[in-house]
DNA sequence: TCTGGGGTCCTAGGACCC
DNA sequence: TCTGGGGTCCTAGGACCC
């Protein structure tokens, strides 16, 4: 007979505003907000941040005042912070199950299934106080046999004080109670569009949703909502990825810190994008055929539009920096008009192939071995000393980079600090 | 003044082939 | 001019996730 799968959601409970938390005791019981990129939009609240009615996506300006007033503590996100921490967790999940699928940075499923354990939930209760004792970060856990019921175990867990961060749904004989008590859009994987439709045909909880007609959800939702429906029901259809697989696509853009307007400022900020989403396609060992630049001026504000997006095919696949960004260049003079004010630009690499499979060809450029080389060694050099210590000067000197994001709420780089380390050019 | 960044999957429809 | 079945590949668009 087949064992019945038991998978566990652990979610880091308001995780970039518990990293901040986390080296600064002193603002335990404060609020506390964390703003995106460019400090613009609320990304984080804690709880204290919530309660007072700071929403996710609350342009900052706009709650600029509440949070003065109440003597909320804010900063910009520290992604460099929140991806240590993130991967501390990770490493102590590890310790509780071989089978861990990070779904997030704030996110992990566990396979529990061959685990023996007299009671499951002490188990669990575990997990959650070693993260806790070791971390100092609270967590959420819910389990359950099917990843979408553990999404909800785990929202159940955390909105309702009485199961002190753990919910697991085999202590319990009937669902029902669960599913009603979570709205149909809180629902894994039905989003705005999907929960007007459902809510428009009387489906307005996860009980619903796990009773509705399958054939009219596979033609309305596609196989993906029947997939949610199926696990709704206990029936296992979204398996666990064990082995994260390769990007099959990857971009790197961001908004500018000032808006652009001429076209070498415009590039330097390419060939910044370029440099860091060929670092990542290289540690993932691949090339791409493919590359992409887009450009945008700002959709909020009142003045002329313009988006656009160039798509090179390149003509072999390539991963240097240096090899794409002549390409890049290219692209980008394909698009660019004269009159605009720039807000972001973006580079998205894709049709990847893994480079031990990569032909030489014939009409590679002759020093191509070289450089290669020397991208191999960049990369290792940036990966010791942090990011940049060597960088392409066509990305612009770092200190004077006009599109750079503003980040003036920073938090020290607790886990990190490179800022003494000389500096080189390439 | 001020509105994030980085991904995946599925489907429909068109082009093209036999 | 109208009319077929069946297959593949590609792209754009729409939905979703954190």
């Amino acid at each position: 007979m087949k064992k019945t799968n038991k998978i566990a959601l652990v979610d880091c409970n308001n995780f970039y505003a518990s990293c901040e938390r986390v080296f600064n005791p002193k603002l335990n019981g404060r609020p506390i907000v964390v703003l995106s990129n460019n400090d613009g939009v609320i990304i984080a609240r804690s709880d204290e941040a919530k309660q007072l009615g700071i929403k996710m996506g609350d342009p900052y300006f706009k709650v600029e005042k509440l949070i003065k007033q109440n003597n909320v503590a804010v900063f910009s996100s520290n992604y460099t912070l929140y991806g240590d921490l993130s991967a501390r967790v990770m490493s102590v999940l590890e310790k509780f199950s071989p089978e861990v699928e990070i779904y997030s940075i704030d996110e992990a499923f566990l396979n529990l299934t061959g685990i023996e354990s007299s009671n499951q939930t002490e188990y669990l209760r575990n997990i959650r106080a070693t993260i806790k004792k070791w971390l100092g970060l609270p967590v959420s856990i819910g389990l359950a046999p099917t990843k979408t019921l553990a999404k909800l175990a785990n929202r159940i867990a955390k909105k309702n004080k009485e199961f002190d961060g753990v919910l697991n749904l085999f202590d319990y004989s009937n669902w029902d109670k669960f599913l009603e008590m979570v709205e149909v859009e809180d629902v894994w994987g039905v989003g705005r569009q999907y929960a007007a439709l459902l809510h428009r045909n009387n489906i307005h909880t996860a009980l619903d949703l796990a009773r509705a007609n399958q054939k009219w959800i596979k033609k309305r939702m596609t196989v993906v909502g029947l997939r949610t429906v199926l696990e709704l029901n206990g029936i296992s259809a979204i398996d666990l990825e064990h082995q994260p697989p390769a990007k099959k696509s990857i971009v790197s853009s961001r908004s500018f810190g000032e808006y652009l307007t001429k076209f070498d400022d415009v590039m330097e900020a390419v060939a910044f994008f370029v440099a860091r989403a060929s670092e990542k396609m290289r540690a993932q060992s691949s090339a791409c055929r493919i590359m992409q630049v887009f450009i945008r001026t700002n959709p909020f504000k009142n003045s002329p539009q313009y988006y656009n997006a160039a798509e090179v095919h390149l003509p072999y696949p390539m991963n240097g920096t240096n090899e794409l960004l002549p390409y890049a260049k290219q692209a980008l003079q394909k698009i660019f008009r004269m009159g605009y004010y720039y807000q972001k630009v973006g580079v998205l690499l894709m049709d990847f192939v893994q480079t031990n499979t990569m032909m030489v060809s014939l009409f590679d450029p002759p020093n191509r071995i070289n450089q290669i080389k020397a991208t191999e060694i960049m990369d290792q050099i940036n990966k010791k000393y942090g990011r940049e210590a060597i960088y392409f000067a066509a990305a612009g000197m770092k200190e004077r980079r006009r599109w750079q994001m503003k980040r003036q709420l920073l938090s020290q780089h607790f886990t990190t600090n490179w800022k003494d380390l000389p500096e080189v050019k390439a």
